[in-house]
RNA sequence: GCCCCCGUCGUCCAGCGGCCUAGGAUCCCACCCUUUCAAGGUGGUGACGCCGGUUCGAAUCCGGUCGGGGGUACCA
C-alpha cells in the first residue's frame, strides 16, 4: 500500500560524468529527499561496446564527490546496496531475455530477419514516401510476410525483436515539468527490443528495470522525450504480469506487491553551452571530475546545477542542501534550454570559500596540495604536523582572494620549503627595474633586527618610502618577488610574517643578487 | 526533409491580463578602498525576437513568422 517515491539516475558508462547527466541526478536526488524517497542508482551498460568498467568506476567516484549518494545500487567494492539488484544491466541479460520470450508469446512483437543493408535500403526508399514523411517502422507495412519469416527461420538467419506499437490513435502523458505532450503513433517507430545477437537494448533494458524496481517518476533528459510513448507500451504489458513471471524464472528478488508502472514523466531541458550548442568540451568542463580538480566544492556545484532550470518561490540563490531539498519542486521547473555559466558557478563557490571557518577550509585544501589532484605534491600524504601548521597560517592570508581551492596551487609553493625560484617574468617586470636592488637591500637591513610581527614588518617596511623616495607600491614589489618569487601574492607583511625571519633573508639576499644581475 | 519542444537583460531565474517607467543573481563598466592579486563598498549599462489579433488594458491569451534545440540508430 506504500506510494513510497522510487526514482532512478541511469547512466550509460562510456566516458565521464557530465554535468548535464549530474543536473538530472541531482533533480532526482533532490525529489527523493524530499518526499522521503528512495534514490537508486543503475549502471545502463547494455552496448557492450561502448561500456567500460573504468567508466563505471569514474562515474560512482563522481556521484559521491559531488554528494549524490545512492539508496540503491552498486557500490564500489563490486557489490550492491538494495534488496532488488542487481543494478548492472549486464548482469541482468537473463531476465531481458526470458521478458522477450513471453513478449513474442503474447504476440507483442515481430522478429525482424533485415541486415543492416536491407535496412538501410528500406530507409532509403520509405523515405521520401507519398507524404513526404520519415521512415516510420510499423508492423503493417515493415513486418516479413509468413513466408518469408518462414523461409528465414529455415535458414536460420539472425533476427532483432520489434515491439509492437499502435498504428493509429494519439499518446498523451501529463509531463510534470513540459506538461500535456502528446504522439500521433502513426508516427511512432517500432523499436528494436532485442539486438540480433541475442543482447537487450536500451528501450527494453530501460523499461524492465524501471518496472522491476517499481520506478515511479521517470526523471531525465529532454533527449529521452520522444522515447516515452514506446517504453510506456512495455512499461504496461510488463506490469501486467510479465514481470513478475520473469523475475520468478530467472530467480531475481520478486517486485514489492504495492509496485506497479512508473506513473509520471518529468523531461528536463537540457543544458547547453553559452553558444546554445549542447554542452561538450568545446565549453571547457563539462566532466565532474574536472570540476573537482579545478577546486570547485561539490555544494556550489550542488546549488548552482539546482539553479539550471529552477528556483525557489522566494528568488534566492545561495542554498544550502536543507534549503534545496525543502524548496525544489519538478513542476517549477522551466522548459527552456539553460546555458552553464561558469562566471556565475565561479563567484558562488567563492562566496562559499569565503565562509568556511579557516580550519574547515584548510582541511579542503589538503588534495590540491598533496598531489591527490594532479598537482606537485607541496606536503606529505598525510601533511607533517608542521605543514599542517603552515598551511594553517596561510589560510588566512588568501581565503580572501580564493574563487577556487586549486589557487592555492599558485600561492602555497612560497611557504613549503625554504628556497623559491624567481618567476622570469618577474624578473623582467619588477627586479629589473631601477629601485629594486635598493629597496630589497634596505629591506634586509631593516628587517635583520625587526620584531617579528606584522605590526613591525609593516612599520619597519612602510618607513622605507622615505629613504627610497619612492611610493610604497616601488618598495613593495620588489620585496614581493624576491620573498615569494612572484608578482602576485598574499599580503606582504603577513606573508613575511610566515615565513620567519630566516628565510626571508635569505630570499631577500638571493633577490638582491638576481636584482643587481638584471 | 519529417515529427516534437522552446523563445524576458550576454547568461541563469522572477513575472501566470492591470501592482512592470519589467525585479534579483552573474557578467560587464565607473568610482571608492588598496603594497600585488583579489575581496569589499557605491553607482551604472543592459531584455519582453518579430508581425498581426483578442481586450478598456498584454511580457503575460490566440495565430503566424523568424530564430534555437531535441528526435528521426540493432547509442543511450
Amino acid at each position: 500500500m506504500s506510494h513510497d517515491v522510487r526514482v532512478r539516475f541511469c547512466p550509460a558508462p562510456s566516458g565521464w560524468l557530465h554535468v548535464g547527466s549530474v543536473r538530472a541526478a541531482l533533480y532526482n536526488w533532490l525529489h527523493a529527499c524530499r518526499h522521503g524517497g528512495v534514490f537508486v542508482f543503475r549502471i545502463e551498460d547494455t552496448d557492450a561496446t561502448r561500456a567500460t568498467d573504468e567508466s563505471m568506476r569514474s562515474m560512482m567516484e563522481a556521484m559521491r564527490w559531488i554528494g549524490l549518494d545512492w539508496d540503491e545500487g552498486p557500490l564500489e567494492d563490486g557489490s550492491s546496496r538494495g534488496d532488488w539488484g542487481p543494478y548492472r544491466q549486464s548482469e541482468r541479460a537473463a531476465l531481458y531475455a526470458a521478458v522477450v520470450h513471453r513478449l513474442e508469446a503474447a504476440g507483442a512483437t515481430y522478429r525482424d530477419y533485415r541486415t543492416a543493408e536491407e535496412l538501410e535500403a528500406w530507409r532509403a526508399s520509405n523515405r521520401a514516401g507519398d507524404n513526404g514523411g520519415p521512415p516510420v517502422v510499423k508492423a503493417a507495412t515493415f513486418a516479413h510476410t509468413e513466408a518469408e519469416l518462414a523461409t528465414f527461420a529455415a535458414q536460420d538467419r539472425p533476427f532483432s525483436v520489434r515491439l509492437c506499437t499502435p498504428e493509429r490513435g494519439t499518446f498523451v502523458i501529463d509531463d510534470l515539468v513540459r506538461g500535456e505532450v502528446r504522439w500521433d503513433w502513426a508516427q511512432v517507430s517500432d523499436p528494436v527490443i532485442q539486438r540480433s545477437d541475442g543482447s537487450a537494448t536500451y528501450p527494453l533494458a530501460n523499461s524492465v528495470d524501471d518496472v522491476a524496481h517499481g520506478i515511479t517518476l521517470i526523471c531525465r533528459g529532454e533527449d529521452l522525450l520522444s522515447v516515452t510513448p514506446r517504453q510506456a507500451v512495455l512499461h504496461q504489458l510488463l506490469d501486467d504480469g510479465i514481470i513478475d513471471e520473469a523475475l520468478a524464472e530467472v530467480a531475481l528478488p520478486r517486485r514489492d506487491p504495492s509496485w506497479g508502472a512508473p506513473a509520471a514523466f518529468a523531461h528536463l531541458p537540457m543544458v547547453v553551452g553559452m553558444d546554445r550548442k549542447k554542452l561538450s568540451k568545446r565549453h571547457g568542463s563539462v566532466a565532474v571530475q574536472e570540476f573537482r580538480r579545478k577546486g570547485f566544492l561539490p555544494e556550489t556545484l550542488r546549488n548552482y546545477l539546482a539553479l539550471l532550470g529552477w528556483s525557489p518561490r522566494d528568488g534566492r540563490e545561495r542554498l544550502d542542501d536543507d534549503e534545496l531539498i525543502a524548496e525544489f519542486d519538478l513542476a517549477h521547473v522551466g522548459r527552456s534550454a539553460a546555458a552553464f555559466d561558469v562566471d556565475k558557478l565561479t563567484a558562488f563557490n567563492g562566496e562559499r570559500i569565503r565562509a568556511f571557518a579557516p580550519a574547515e577550509l584548510a582541511e579542503r585544501l589538503v588534495p590540491h596540495l598533496d598531489g591527490t589532484l594532479g598537482a606537485p605534491a607541496l606536503v606529505d600524504r598525510p601533511p607533517t604536523a608542521a605543514q599542517r601548521e603552515t598551511l594553517e597560517r596561510l589560510v588566512p592570508l588568501v581565503q580572501e582572494r580564493m574563487q577556487r581551492l586549486d589557487e592555492i596551487e599558485r600561492y602555497a609553493p612560497a611557504f613549503f620549503g625554504d628556497d623559491v625560484t624567481i618567476e622570469a617574468e618577474a624578473i623582467d617586470a619588477v627586479l629589473s627595474t631601477p629601485p629594486a636592488a635598493e629597496a630589497i637591500a634596505a629591506a634586509q637591513r631593516v628587517l635583520e633586527d625587526c620584531d617579528w610581527t606584522v605590526a613591525a614588518i609593516e612599520e619597519r617596511l612602510r618607513a622605507l618610502t622615505d629613504e627610497l623616495g619612492v611610493g610604497f607600491g616601488k618598495v613593495a614589489q620588489p620585496i614581493r618577488v624576491a620573498v615569494t618569487g612572484t608578482r602576485v601574492s598574499p599580503p606582504l607583511f603577513e606573508s613575511i610574517e610566515v615565513l620567519g625571519r630566516e628565510r626571508t633573508l635569505a630570499r631577500l639576499a638571493a633577490g638582491h643578487d638576481v636584482a643587481r644581475e638584471a
